[in-house]
RNA sequence: GGUGAGAUACUCAAGUGGCCAACGAGGGCAGACUGUAAAUCUGCUGGCUUUCGCCUUCGGAGGUUCGAAUCCUCCUCUCACCA
C-alpha cells in the first residue's frame, strides 16, 4: 500500500481535520525509516454503556495502527471526576471513584476488541495531573483566557440562557489538553463534538513549548438506526457492543441501505478499495443485503467471534429467508386451558392482554406458523411455538 | 421580589362542563409489498377474557356539580417580561 492511499483511509469519513500536513509528514516518515508517531485518544468512563457509536474512534485508531501510529489510549479516570461539558446543556453528575473503575474496566476491554495491543499504550490521566497540584493547576490556568472559553459553542448557549457553568468546568478542557503536553501527542482524534477540547490541547502544547503541535482529526457522530438521529442510549436506536450476536446481526440488517454505507466507512476495517468494489458491484446488480450481511458479520466477529459471526449469519438466513422459526427460543410451561391473550403475556411476547387481543385481530399472531384470528382461543394440553410478528417467538408446553 | 402565561398519554400538541380513553402530527407496533432495507398503502397505539361492558388517566391535594381535562381554592414546578 502506498503512502497515499494509507493517507487517503486516514482521511477516510473524517469530518475535519487539522494540520493534515503534519500527517503527510508523519506518516510518509514511517514509510521511509519504520519511525513512529503518537495518536492520543482520551476515553472518559462516564457511562457504563457503550454502542457502535463509541467505536467509530476506535476504528479509526486501528487504521493509524496499520501506518504506524502508535496508540496512546487514555482512560480519564481523573476528568472523568469533573465530566467533560461537551455537548451538554447543564452540568454532568460527579461520579463515584467506584463508578468510574467499573466503566474503565468494560471500556478497556472493548477498546482492545479493536486495537491493536502491541501498538497500544494505556494511560490514566490521574497519574499526572494528579501531581499537578494547585501551583500546577494555576499555571495551567493561566494560558487560556475566559472570553476564548466562552466561545465555545455550548457554554455560550449555557452563558446566555442564564444556566450556570461551574469553574470546575472550565478546568475539563484544560486538563484533558494538559494529557496532550504530558504525553507529547503528535495527532489527537475525537468526535466532531469535542472539536474545542482537542484545541486547547494544542494551544497548551505550545504554551508549554514541548517543540510539536498536535494535528487533530475529528470523526462524525455515528447515525443511529432510525438513520436520523445520532446513536444514543436515551434515544434506543443503537447497537450495543455488548448485545447478543444475532441481536447485533439483526440490527446491522435494519439499518438502510444508504446508511450502510456510512457505516463501512466509519466501523469497517476494509479498505477505501475493497468498498470501492463493494459500491461497483452493488451498481451492477448485487443485492444490497448481501452486502448488508458481509458488513454485520464483520462486526458480530469483532465483538465476539468467527463463531458466532457465522452462527448469527445463519439463524438470520434461517428465519427470515427461509421463514423458519430459530432454535433457541425461550421456553415456558402454561397450565391448560389458559386464554390465548394470557399466554402471549405470560411468555412476555406482549406486554398486555389488550395489546395481544388487538394483534390477535390484525393476523400479528400465530400458532405453530399457523395465524390465528379467534382472541378467545384456549390452548389445550400440547406444546406449541407461538409468534408475535416476524421477531418474537416462545415454545411453551401446556398440561 | 412584581406581573403575566403555562403544566394533557413516548414526544410535540388540540380540547375551556356531558358527544373524552381524550382531535392531529411524529414516533412505535402490526399487516400488505419486499431484501426483517428504504419508499408506499392499511390498521392499531391506557388496563381488564362481562370488550356497543367495566376500571384507571389530562402537574399534586381538596372543593363546586347529577356529571370535571375543562369551574373554584391551595400547593409544586416551568417559561416570558419587569425590577
Amino acid at each position: 500500500m502506498s503512502v497515499q492511499e494509507a493517507l487517503e483511509e486516514i482521511k477516510r469519513a473524517t469530518a475535519e481535520i487539522i494540520d493534515f500536513e503534519r500527517i503527510e509528514k508523519l506518516v510518509a516518515r514511517y514509510y521511509e525509516s519504520g519511525e513512529e508517531y503518537s495518536v492520543k485518544f482520551g476515553m472518559d468512563p462516564t457511562s457504563p454503556d457503550i454502542h457502535l457509536g463509541h467505536s467509530v474512534a476506535l476504528s479509526k485508531l486501528a487504521t493509524f495502527q496499520k501506518y504506524g501510529g502508535h496508540v496512546q489510549l487514555i482512560i480519564g479516570d481523573f476528568t472523568a471526576l469533573i465530566g467533560d461539558p461537551s455537548g451538554r446543556d447543564s452540568t454532568r453528575p460527579m461520579l463515584s471513584r467506584e463508578e468510574i473503575e467499573k466503566n474503565v474496566a468494560t471500556y478497556q476491554e472493548q477498546a482492545f476488541k479493536i486495537l491493536d495491543p502491541k501498538k497500544t499504550t494505556v494511560y490514566y490521566n490521574s497519574s499526572w495531573l494528579e501531581e499537578l497540584g494547585t501551583r500546577g493547576v494555576i499555571e495551567l490556568t493561566s494560558y487560556y483566557n475566559v472570553a476564548r472559553m466562552l466561545e465555545r459553542d455550548d457554554f455560550e448557549k449555557r452563558f446566555k440562557g442564564g444556566v450556570p457553568i461551574t469553574v470546575m468546568e472550565f478546568l475539563y478542557p484544560l486538563m484533558q489538553g494538559y494529557d496532550s503536553v504530558a504525553l507529547k501527542s503528535d495527532i489527537e482524534i475525537g468526535g466532531t463534538d469535542q472539536k474545542f477540547n482537542l484545541h486547547v490541547g494544542r494551544t497548551l502544547q505550545k504554551a508549554y513549548g514541548i517543540g510539536k503541535q498536535q494535528a487533530i482529526l475529528m470523526m462524525p457522530l455515528l447515525v443511529g438506526l432510525d438513520g436520523v438521529e445520532k446513536m444514543s442510549k436515551s434515544k434506543g436506536n443503537y447497537i450495543g457492543v455488548t448485545d447478543e450476536p444475532k441481536d447485533l446481526f439483526g440490527k446491522v440488517m435494519r439499518i438502510s441501505d444508504e446508511l450502510m454505507w456510512n457505516y463501512y466507512e466509519l466501523l469497517s476495517s476494509k479498505t477505501n478499495r475493497e468498498i470501492e468494489e463493494l459500491k461497483v458491484k452493488v451498481e451492477a446488480g448485487l443485492n444490497p443485503r448481501d452486502v448488508k450481511m458481509a458488513l454485520a458479520e464483520e462486526l458480530v466477529e469483532r465483538f465476539h467471534s468467527k463463531e458466532d459471526a457465522v452462527a448469527a449469519k445463519e439463524a438470520f438466513i434461517a428465519q427470515f429467508a427461509k421463514n423458519q422459526i430459530p432454535d433457541d427460543i425461550p421456553e415456558f410451561s402454561l397450565e391448560s386451558g389458559i386464554w390465548i391473550c394470557k399466554a402471549l403475556q405470560e411468555c412476555n411476547l406482549e406486554p398486555s392482554t389488550s395489546q395481544a387481543r388487538r394483534d390477535i385481530k390484525q393476523g400479528a399472531v400465530r400458532i405453530d406458523q399457523e395465524k390465528i384470528l379467534d382472541d378467545q382461543l384456549k390452548l389445550e394440553a400440547g406444546e406449541y411455538v407461538l409468534q408475535v410478528g416476524k421477531r418474537k417467538f416462545a415454545k411453551v408446553k401446556v398440561g
